[in-house]
RNA sequence: UCCUCCAUAGCUCAGUUGGUUAGAGCGGCUGACUGUUAAUCAGUAGGUCCCUGGUUCGAGUCCAGGUGGGGGAGCCA
């Protein structure tokens, strides 16, 4: 018996005449009482295999339990296709049902389904078309990132999941106890004694491994991380997940500008690396997103297909605009004096709201945005003062259709000035003391991002909802599967 | 968490001013067809109209509350 061959080596190098064997899941089965053309997936590549079974030849028994979803096993001589629309196909000669799908329950039927159906059998959805191309694009990426870092001499480091810091100022945080839930030990003014819990006292899930990668930058120069994230906020939109992937470069002896660089070459990188690593893919993800806006009207739709839109990545700068432009350009746009904002910018100093970011993206740049220098009070603890006294030296980098894909800084090297800037922020100076030491202990200019990686995966597979570029997503109400 | 829209067959949806037995397309099943491409053609089965309560002679349709989902906002990556 041949020994099974995935059908993305097949197709790339075919075999013909040769005995193979194929496993893989039914995605149709057609034919009449002297033929039967059954369509096999086996996920290593967006095509399917056609399998042609003479039914003289083989037992219709068997046959029938082919159905949409079942698993089989073929093995046959691999010809060139007497039909089009495929190059080779496989003559059956021994057809095996590994595992059956009963027809009338298979919730997937060859015909299109709604992502939001989808999401609901998530636990089916990657033998789609649409999932399997966004799954193999997602480990592309994945791949990338590591490859972009490691040819660069970074080192990956792995910072905890589980933390007692409760400083970091990123949003609400999971709770991680080993406390009788219904009967915990109880302190002196009757709350529960987080000292007799599993660590010693209260842990989280983390929010970011910055300030670990920070240490790590501290010896090894240049690190990253790229690991599980985890955000308690009641967040219910398509760019937010309580659960998502994060990678984090720290940098030392970089400045603001150094950090920009990486960022725009790293982006950059990313997408070029899916142009060349997962065309099959990507073309089929550009045809699903054309098909889809074809039912929207004119001015919704996408300028640039997806292709077009990473081409225009790689081939583009990205436009850098200081905070303080930025305002500049709003304040004077049509815009903000015909009170088309629902948020008027009046002054310097105000926060930048998701409709201030998509015009400036959107419609006056019409191209990715990296801005910079803002505020220090609309800004975290650990961002570099600069010299004006009232400007960080932090930069978001905002890309169409998404908002923030990044948001990184300089961070503040100077013992005292961190100092101070923990105790205006009220930030408990004990639950900082190792953070504070690598500033008092060799401290370096050093600056760092974070990239997360769903929202790239959004741009990349030119998916609309964050839910549908991770297997299996987290979100409030949400962690079946 | 707030605003807004939605929930009818396995899926996508229609369902008139509240009126008798709730429909279509796709999918499933049965059959026809000598090579199909989400095959085609014919036939057929399939319903807790999201849940609870209310108004009414009568509710898929109206009202209240709840649950679930979409889109937007805030928070952010």
């Amino acid at each position: 018996m041949a020994k099974r061959t995935k059908i993305k080596e097949l197709l790339i190098n075919p075999k013909i005449g040769v005995e193979t064997n194929v496993k893989g899941w039914v995605r149709t089965k057609r034919g009449n009482k002297n033929v039967a053309f059954i369509a096999i997936n086996d996920g290593s590549t967006i095509h399917n295999l056609q399998a042609v079974a003479d039914l003289s030849k083989v037992n219709e028994d068997i046959l029938k339990l082919v159905t949409t979803g079942a698993c089989i096993s073929v093995t046959g001589q691999l010809v060139a296709s007497q039909g089009s629309g495929q190059s080779v196909e496989l003559l059956v000669s021994d057809l095996e049902v590994l595992g059956e799908a009963n027809p009338e329950e298979y919730p997937l039927q060859p015909k299109k389904h709604s992502l939001e159906f989808l999401r609901e059998i998530a636990h089916l959805r990657p033998r789609t078309n649409t999932f399997g191309a966004v799954l193999r694009v997602r480990h592309a990426m994945i791949f990338a990132v590591h490859k972009f870092f490691n040819d660069k001499g970074f080192f990956n480091l792995h910072t905890p999941i589980i933390t007692g810091s409760d400083a970091e100022g990123a949003g609400e945080m999971f709770r991680v106890t080993t406390l009788d839930p219904v009967n915990p030990p109880k302190n002196q003014d009757g709350k529960a004694d987080f000292s007799q819990d599993f660590f010693g006292h209260e842990t989280n899930l983390t929010v970011s491994g910055q300030l670990e990668g920070e240490l790590g930058a501290m010896a090894l120069s240049d690190i990253y991380t790229f690991g599980p994230t985890f955000r308690a906020e009641n967040s219910n939109t398509s760019r937010h997940l309580a659960e998502f992937w994060m990678i984090e470069p720290e940098m030392a002896f970089y400045d603001l500008d150094d950090n920009m660089d990486l960022a725009e070459e790293f982006l950059t990188y990313l997408a070029q690396y899916a142009l060349d690593n997962c065309i099959e893919d990507l073309n089929f993800l550009n045809e699903r997103a054309l098909e889809e806006e074809k039912n929207m009207k004119q001015e919704e739709r996408s300028e640039l297909s997806l292709i077009e839109r990473l081409k225009f990545i790689v081939d583009n700068d990205f436009q850098r605009v200081s905070y303080t432009e930025a305002i500049e350009i709003l304040r004077n746009s049509n815009q903000n004096k015909k009170k088309k904002f629902k948020y008027i910018i009046e002054s310097w100093g105000a926060d930048l709201q998701s409709e201030h970011e998509r015009f400036l993206v959107e419609s006056h740049f019409k191209k990715p945005v990296i801005l910079y220098n803002y505020p220090k009070n609309i800004k975290a603890f650990y961002m570099r003062q600069n010299e004006d006294g009232k400007t960080v030296r932090a930069m978001d980098i905002l890309f169409p259709g998404i908002g923030e894909i990044i948001g990184g800084s300089q961070r503040e090297e100077r013992y005292d000035v961190l100092k101070a800037r923990i105790h205006e922020m009220d930030i408990p100076e004990e639950s900082m003391w190792w953070y504070l030491e690598t500033r008092k202990f060799g401290t370096a200019p050093h600056s760092g991002f974070g990239l997360g990686f769903e929202r790239l995966m959004i741009f990349v597979t030119g998916m609309k909802n964050i839910r549908d570029v991770i297997p299996f997503p987290r979100t409030p109400g949400n962690a079946e599967f």
